[in-house]
Order: C-alpha cells, then sequence, then structure tokens
DNA sequence: AATGAATGAGGGTTCATTCAT
DNA sequence: AATGAATGAACCCTCATTCAT
C-alpha cells in the first residue's frame, strides 16, 4: 500500500544511483531528475528536496536489510552458530543483490542533516546489535570461543559489508558459492568449535 | 626540508579533514581555505584547484601507507605468518594513527576525476597485491590452510579499514591491544596452522 | 511568433549592447543581466552562457544582413551594375540601420570559440562572395574596366562596412544621400562603364 | 636612447600580440608576462598595470604610423595626386608590415578608460586629418572631382585600413603590387584628372 | 496533478594588483 | 633590479528551491 503516488519508483532510483555513483553531496538534483526522466518541478511536486530523498533512500535500504535478516532469522533455531550462519547469509545475499542500496547505507549516512541524523544512526546500531546478540550468546554457551567478541563481531561486519564494493554478478563466484564461504568466514572469525566436537576432543 | 613554501601544510591538512568530514562532492574550497586560515586566492596560489588538492591527498595517503608497510615488511622474515603478522599490524597501526587519510583513502578514490582515476586505482591496487602474495604464499606453504585466500584476504583487508571507521583513541581499548587483537583475527581468518603444531598432531 | 518565452528578446538587445560597446572579453554577464533588468539566474535559464549568447547574436546577425542582401538583389535584375547597386544600397542601409549588430559582426568574429569559430567563418564569407559574383560578372560582361577585381571588392566592402563606425542618425547626411554617394562610389570603384557610354565613346 | 631598462621590449611585443590576438578585454596579465618569458612581478616593475601597457601600445603605434606619413609627405612634392599617393603607399606600407600594431590601432581604442581615451582619439584623428588636407586641396584645385570628399576620404582611409585584416606575406600579391593597386584604387576614388588630361580633353 | 519560469546563494576559478623582501 | 607570496574583487556558472499557473 504506497502512500506516494506513480513515478515514485523512477525517482527514487534514480536518486539512489545518482548518490550511489556521485556521492550526495556530489550529485546535483537536476541529474536525478533528468536520469528519472522527469522535470524539475515533478521531481519536486514528489519530494520536498534532495535531503528527503536521501532521508527517503536511507530508511528503505536500511528497513529493506533488516527485514531480510529477519526473514532468515526466523526461519533459524536458537542456535548461535545456526543463527549466526542465517544472518551472515542474509547479509552477503543483501550486498550481491542490492549493492547500490548497500553501498548508500554504508557510505551516506554522513550526509544527513542533523535532524535526520541521530535517529537514523540509533536505527543503524540495530544491525550492529544483532550481531552481537547472536556473537555473545555463542559465547556464552561456549560454542564461540574467539577471545575478542567486540572485533569478531566488527571484523565479520565488515568484511560482509566491504562486498558491496567489489562483487560483479558476472565475477567468477556464484552467490551461493559466496555465502558458503563468507558463512564458513564468520564462523572461523568468531572461532566456532561445535559441542560434538568439542565432546569428542575430551574423549 | 619542505619543498613549498609555508602554508602549504596548513592547507593540505585542511583541506584533508574537510574532505574526510563532508566528502568532496560536499566541501567547498572555500570552507578549506577557512579552515587552514589563509585566503580563497592563497590556496590557488599553491594548488591549480580543488581536483589537485584531492589529488595530492590521496597520493600522499597511499604513499604513506606503503612506506609504513614497507618499514615493517623488511624488518620481517620470510615466514608468511611473520609477514602477515607485519603487514597486518602495519595496517591497524595506520588506521588507528591516521585515521584521516585513511578515510579519505578508503572513500574519495571515487571522486578522481578520469585523468588521475586509472593511474591511482592501479597503484591503490598495490595494497592489496601485498596481501595477496604473503597469504597466497602462506598457502602454498601449507601454513595457511584457509580454502579461500581470495575471501580470507579481502576479509583481512576489510576489517583492518574498517577500524578507520570506529576507533577514537580515548576508547577501551589501546592500540597494541588492537593490534594483537587484529592478528590474531587475521592468523584464525586464514586458518594459520604452525608447521610444529602440525606435526606434534599428526604425531 | 517567438520559439523563445518572454525576456529573450530583452537579454539578446542588452548582450548585443553590451558586447558592442566593450567587446565580448570585457563584458561581464553580469552587466548583460543588469542591463536586460532580468536575474542573473533567469539570463541561465534561456542562455547556456556567455558563449552562447555571442553565437545567438552572431548568428542572428548574420542572417538579418543576408536577408536584406537577398531582399535587395531579388528585386535587381542581372545586370551586374544594377546588382552592385542593390547590394551596396542594402549594405549602407544595414550599417546606418543596425549599427549594433554591424559591429558585433564586423569585431567579434575572433572571440568565437573553436566550436563555432569554423561555421561562422564559413557563413561569413557567403557575404564577401556575393560581392565577388557580382563584380567578377561586370568585369567577364566588360562593364566593369577595374583591373584589380578583387581589391576592388574588398575596397568597397571595407568602405561599407566602416560607416558602422562613424554613422550618426542626426548627422549631416540623410540616409538615402548616404546611399547614392556610397553606389556612386563603388561603381567608380569597379570603374564602371555603361555600354552605351562606350558604344557612344567609341564612335 | 630609451627611457625604460631591458626587458621591456620583450613585454611590449608580448602584449601586442596577445591584445591583438585576443583583445584588450580577454587578455590577461598572466598571459602577457608568459609570453614574454618574465615574471608577473617583473612586468608591474616595468609598467603600472596593464592600461598602461595598452597606452604604450596605442601611443607608440599610432607614432610609428605618423612617422611613416610624414617620411612619406616629405619626399613628396605639393601636388595632391602625389601626395595622395605617398600617403596611401605609407599607409599600405605600414598594414601590410606592421599588422599588430596596425590591428591594434585600429580597434582597441575602445578598450581605453576614460583619463586616456580623450587624448588618443584626437591623436588618432590627425590620420583623418591628413587625408582630408590631401583631399580637399585636390577638389580646390581642381585634380580629384569627387563630388563627395568626405566619403571619399572616408573609403580611402578604410580600404587601406582593411589590409590588416586580410593581407598575409606569402599571399599572391607582393607588397609592391598592392600599393600600386591601392595608390590607383584611391586616385579611382577621388577621381583624380590630371590637369593635363583635362586640357587635352577640352582641346 | 504537474510544470515552466525565475531566483538568491554559493560553487570553483581567475583577475589585476600589492607588498615584503 | 627583481620576485615570490598573498589578496580582495570579480569572474562564469550551477545550485537547491519556490511559485504562479
Amino acid at each position: 500500500m504506497p502512500t506516494r503516488p506513480a513515478g515514485h519508483k523512477a525517482i527514487i532510483e534514480a536518486a539512489r544511483k545518482e548518490f550511489s555513483e556521485q556521492g550526495y553531496g556530489a550529485t546535483s538534483i537536476r541529474d536525478i531528475a533528468q536520469r528519472a526522466g522527469v522535470s524539475l518541478s515533478a521531481l519536486y511536486y514528489y519530494y520536498k528536496g534532495k535531503q528527503e530523498l536521501l532521508v527517503a533512500i536511507l530508511d528503505e535500504g536500511l528497513d529493506a536489510y533488516f527485514a531480510a535478516c529477519d526473514k532468515a532469522l526466523e526461519s533459524a533455531g536458537d542456535d548461535p552458530a545456526e543463527r549466526l550462519e542465517a544472518i551472515v547469509a542474509a547479509t552477503v545475499r543483501f550486498r550481491t543483490g542490492h549493492p547500490v542500496k548497500s553501498s548508500i547505507v554504508l557510505t551516506e549516512g554522513r550526509s544527513l542533516e542533523a535532524e535526520h541524523l541521530e535517529r537514523y544512526r540509533k536505527n543503524e546500531e540495530r544491525a550492529s546489535q544483532q550481531f552481537r546478540d547472536i556473537i555473545d550468546k555463542g559465547v556464552e554457551e561456549g560454542v564461540f570461543l574467539t577471545p575478542y567478541p567486540d572485533d569478531a563481531r566488527r571484523a565479520v561486519i565488515a568484511m560482509c559489508n566491504a562486498i558491496a564494493q567489489w562483487y560483479r554478478p558476472d565475477g567468477p563466484v556464484t552467490e551461493d558459492e559466496l555465502v558458503e564461504r563468507y558463512v564458513s568466514l564468520a564462523l572461523t572469525v568468531v572461532e566456532y568449535r561445535p559441542r560434538a566436537a568439542r565432546r569428542s576432543l575430551r574423549a
């Protein structure tokens, strides 16, 4: 149930691409209108201004990512390893599948004016928090042996996020293969040791 | 022994901070002049324009990082683990010690105009290459067990680079401690197994 | 039936006067906007820039002159003397009636950037060519006795063009009188001898 | 006995070329310094500014032309035809031999600021006056039959001046030939009829 | 619902010029 | 005699935005 009239999609899409390619500061609102194939006035008819476009794009970008994470975590059980796998997989798929959304969300937060900044940073924080919850629980339960949970978390997030910068769909690695690798890397980073394995080691 | 007359340092320094805080596109050359405490004309007396400032800053940023890496690798031996430790330590220390230089080098390459872009991207690539050489050698020698050397490399680089975004010198972790953790993380990511350890396992 | 919205005329008119009085290089686009009574932005809304204004003015100036010549030559017959009279009269009237247009067309061609220069010079050449055709035909037919048709042509053009520099409508000579004099001068320069006269001389 | 130190010549020469090629308004003082191969400061050491350069160049240009005319008229007798021949020849030679000086003198008077303008225009007038004196005397003596001495004078001057715009030393016509043609054209324009010829006609 | 016209502020850059040395 | 450094004003132009229609 979109609250906005038609024409919106094209404008947002164009703005996203421009912001992503040139950065918010270097993008002119005329570039966006032209790319969207609408008049400058039409753009202002739909949106209050450049900043509102950015807010809309950033919010939507975060929401989409959270939705993807939520969905993945829903089907996962309680097991920290399973949950970490789920969120890493969701993140990797989001980075490869939505590189433009990803790059904006990851770089243009700083272009927000004071009015929107705080709320956005707090919302953004939820992403980090999800990883934190999972990893901390794994450490608590003794399945993640990393001695530095905070740094492990940052490392996992950073490596997943970086995908948006280099991944090309026509590259040598399939998306599924990439997911598998990053899940494996993430488990390595947190030094995952399944209970069964540990028991067997003890034996 | 400055090759340029006085005033230069202040200008570059101011430009670095502005570019880092607002991004190249959103930074006005007047902002830079004001922050440097020089007149607009003085800035143009020393630099041909905004783009030349960016080029100078990016080049210097890369050079400084390469110098740090080179120095660290010189004192390291041939052992891939030792070399990986050295370059990760150098990178972490560069990110914590030069967060402004780091953030510009890591984000403003895209603001280069075509004229400078290619050369810069090629130069930038050398950083990646150094990691690649070390990790590939470790894999070859059988001390890095990671099945995905390329992704491990990207992960290590990404996690080190991300430090520039969140590290604060007055935070809870000392620089030395951080270096230790990231070296450890990096070795984990490449799945380092020292020969001695492996031999003992086989026994 | 103006193809451009209102405001255009005033801008072009103002630009013409400024270019004519100060020269293109010395004219600031603010001078033009102010003289036209529009804002600087309005000017840029209608024209892409200073150079485009010049191009528009030069093109229009040449076109207007050619139109005047064409009209004059249409009503003239085939006789070279009659045609020379027609084009000289048209030129004189254009120089006295449109001194501003004339002075720009005669002096600011050099201010065109490479992109427009060649086309303009070629177009400009048509004026010279019209005189050449007429004079050469007169020489061929034996009614113009000048031994130097090229120099005679240049002389006629130069003397007509110069009118733009000194003629003042409130001067001692009426436009019609001036036309008569320059037509007479031109015929003198080409050493016009009507066939009838020559026959009688021969007799 | 030059009153100015060395280095002057190069600066003036450079300024002349730049003014001639781009016009005073479009020429930057840096262009001049660069072309002269001197520093910007050196230029200001010798000249008070851009306007002073123009004044010097215009004055020198007029003086040189007047000197050439004077020299030519000295060797001429009292006969108006002979004197017209002399001044036309001198003018043609000046236009072909000094195209840069000529073009500046002929076009950049308007770039003078009020302070210098009046004096210059008055000085410039002397050129016109010389032609006027000669032609009027010829008319008075009955050897120039033109009914429009003023227009004849303007025509002669205009056609001579125009040479600076199109003459190229490597063109098809030698300078001497050109002089001959323009002298002949000038005599035609004033409708010169030698007394002898008239007497013979009467006979 | 949609737009062409217009604007003031500010963009990067170049200007002619001055001054301490 | 000569210059490197520095400046304030002005340059052309683009910006995000508004408003009458």
